[in-house]
DNA sequence: AGGTCCATGTAGCCAGTCTGCAAGGACAGT
DNA sequence: ACTGTCCTTGCAGACTGGCTACATGGACCT
C-alpha cells in the first residue's frame, strides 16, 4: 500500500490499460504489472479484470481508486501543510493550453512567473478532442481547455477553474459579398463553405446549432484545427469560419461579423486533478491564470 | 513523502523523541532520524529541533503531522472500501484493557471473534496512568481506558467510543462497623483508612473529591494499583477502599457500600487513534465491545 | 569531571523495485 | 482458418533505497 501504487492504480483507470499508464508514469508495463499484482495481493481482491486483450477495474478496484484520490489530496495538503510555513511556494508547474489560448495566455503567464525565486513553469501545446481534455491532467498540472456553450460538463473527479468566455464570430474574407457588415444571422449563411475544426473537437457542436437555425447542413470544405491556418485561409478566401473574438490572430483583411439569434460562444476553463490542486505552486499559477483571464474579460467589454 | 515516514513523523510527536519512536515501530534511532532528515530535506523546511538532549517538532513539523494523520485516515478508508468488496474483513487486531476490565472484557471477547475466520485478537493488559493512556494508541488499535468522572476530556486526535459507566462503592470488610450497611454518605469516612491508586491513576481523583465532602484530607494507608489485591486486603480488615461495582473481583465476605451524596463513578472508554478506527476489522471489535458493555451497563440496572 | 542518555552521522548489507526479454491470449485482416 | 499485431504477464538480473550496527558529538545530572 505505496503512494506510488494507488497512483498507479489511478493511471490504470483514466488511461484504460497498463501500456497507457506506463507511458503516462514515465515507466514499463512490466513495473504497472507487477505493481497491480503486488496491490491485489496485498488487498486480497481482484482490483482488475481482462476484457479483451486489455484491461479493467473492478468494482474493488474502482472503489479503491475513488478513496485513492481522497488520499493522495490528503498528502499534497499536508505538504502544503508545511509549505505554508516557508516563505514561499516553489516547485515546477506543468502547464497544458490549447493552441489558440496558448499563444494567448502563455507568454503573460511566464512573464507574471519570472521574477518568482524556485518557480519553473513547464508549457505545452495540447490541443485533443473535447473528450480527451481530462485525460492530459494526469501528465499536466494545469489543462487550459475549451468547452462550447451547451456541451455537457466535465466528469466528476476533475477540479475546474472558470476563465472566460468568448464568443465565436463569423469569420469572412475581405472580398467576401459580407464584409462590409457587423453583424449576421444564422439564416443568411445557408450557402457558405465552412472551415471547421475536426470532428468531436470543442468547437464543432456551436457550428452544428448556427447550421440547425439556418436550416441545411453546413457544407463543410475544409477540417482545420489551427485557428491561424484557418484564418489564414479565411483571408485567402478560401471559406469562412466560426472563429474566436478574442483569441483569433490579427491577419490583414479578415472581418469577424457578430452572429445574431443564436448564442455561440465557448468557456475556457482550468482543468487540474484534484491533488495537484492542491499543491500552492499550482494554486498561485492558477491565481495568475485568473487573473489574466479577468484581464481578457474586461479588455473584451466582457463579451457578448 | 511515504506513508511510514509520515508515520514515523506522528510517532516522533506522540511519543516525543526518537528513540521512543523508534521502539514503538520497531526501529532503530537511526532509520527514524535518517526518515526525519530525509522528509526535511524533501520539505524544505526544519520539521524537528533540538531541545535540551531530546528533540522537538517546529510548527511546520506539527502542521504536517496533523496532515498526516489525515493522510492516514484516508489511506485507512481506501483499505476499508476495498475490504466492502470482500465477503468479511479480516486481520490482527492488538487490545490493550486496563486490569479490571481486562478481566471483565478479555474472555468474552475472545469468544466472539473465536469464530471469525481471519481475525487474530491480541490482548494484552496495560494499565498507566491518566495521560498516558492517549499514547498506547500508537501500540494497540484499541486502548479499553478509564476515566474518572469529571476529569478533563482526552486530547483532540484520538478517537473515543463510551463504553459503560461504572459507579465507585466504599468497599469494606465483614467485620468493619460499617459492614451492615447499604449506603454510607462521605461524611461517615472521615477517619477511614484508605487502600488507593498510585498517584495520577485513573480513581485518585475521586477519593479526592470524595474526602473533599467529608471535610478532612483522606487518610491513605496503602497504594495498590491491582484491584483483585486491593479487594484481599480491605478483605482481611486493613482499610477501606473505592471500588468499581462491575469489575471488583468477587472477594469473600468483602462489602461494597453505595456512596450517597456524592457522583463517585469512572467511564471506561475505548481510545482509538483516527487512522486505526477506519480498518474494518478493528470497527468490527469495537462494535463488539460495545455489545459487551451495553449488556454490563443492563445487567447492572444502568449503574446508579 | 565523569557518567549517562539522546540524537546523528557512516559503512555495509539486504530487500524491494525497475528494466529487458520472452511467453501467452485476444482481436483483426487476409 | 491462419497469421500478424497488440496487450498483459511472468522471469532473471541490476540497482536504488532503507535499515542495522557501530561510532561520534552534545547536553543533562551527580
Amino acid at each position: 500500500m505505496d503512494l506510488r501504487t494507488l497512483e498507479t492504480l489511478r493511471a490504470v483507470r483514466s488511461q484504460g490499460g497498463v501500456t497507457a499508464a506506463a507511458a503516462v508514469l514515465h515507466l514499463t508495463p512490466s513495473a504497472v504489472s507487477q505493481q497491480l499484482a503486488g496491490l491485489t495481493a496485498e488487498m486480497g481482491v481482484p482490483l482488475t479484470e481482462r476484457v479483451g486483450r486489455g484491461l479493467r477495474l473492478t468494482p474493488a478496484g474502482t472503489a479503491l481508486a475513488d478513496a485513492a484520490v481522497d488520499v493522495a489530496v490528503a498528502v499534497e495538503r499536508a505538504r502544503a501543510a508545511c509549505q505554508g510555513h516557508r516563505d514561499s511556494p516553489v516547485g515546477t508547474v506543468r502547464v497544458s493550453a490549447f493552441q489558440s489560448a496558448a499563444q494567448l495566455v502563455f507568454p503573460r503567464l511566464l512573464d507574471a512567473v519570472a521574477g518568482w525565486d524556485g518557480v519553473t513553469l513547464e508549457c505545452a501545446d495540447e490541443d485533443v478532442a473535447l473528450a480527451d481534455f481530462p485525460d492530459l491532467t494526469d501528465r499536466f498540472d494545469v489543462v487550459v481547455a475549451h468547452r462550447p456553450d451547451g456541451a455537457a460538463d466535465w466528469p466528476p473527479g476533475v477540479r475546474v477553474v472558470p476563465l472566460f468566455r468568448e464568443p465565436l464570430d463569423v469569420a469572412v474574407s475581405p472580398g467576401h459579398r459580407l464584409a462590409g457588415r457587423a453583424e449576421i444571422s444564422p439564416e443568411e449563411l445557408a450557402d457558405e463553405a465552412w472551415i471547421t475544426v475536426r470532428e468531436g473537437f470543442p468547437v464543432a457542436p456551436v457550428l452544428a446549432a448556427v447550421a440547425a437555425r439556418s436550416g441545411a447542413a453546413p457544407r463543410i470544405a475544409h477540417r482545420i484545427n489551427d485557428f491561424t491556418v484557418a484564418t489564414a485561409m479565411v483571408a485567402a478566401g478560401h471559406g469562412i469560419s466560426l472563429l474566436p473574438r478574442h483569441t483569433t490572430p490579427a491577419f490583414p483583411g479578415v472581418r469577424l461579423l457578430r452572429l445574431t439569434g443564436v448564442p455561440a460562444g465557448r468557456r475556457v476553463e482550468a482543468l487540474l486533478r484534484p491533488d495537484r490542486a492542491e499543491r500552492r505552486v499550482v494554486a498561485r499559477v492558477v491565481g495568475v491564470l485568473t487573473e489574466l483571464a479577468a484581464e481578457i474579460d474586461h479588455r473584451a467589454g466582457r463579451g457578448v
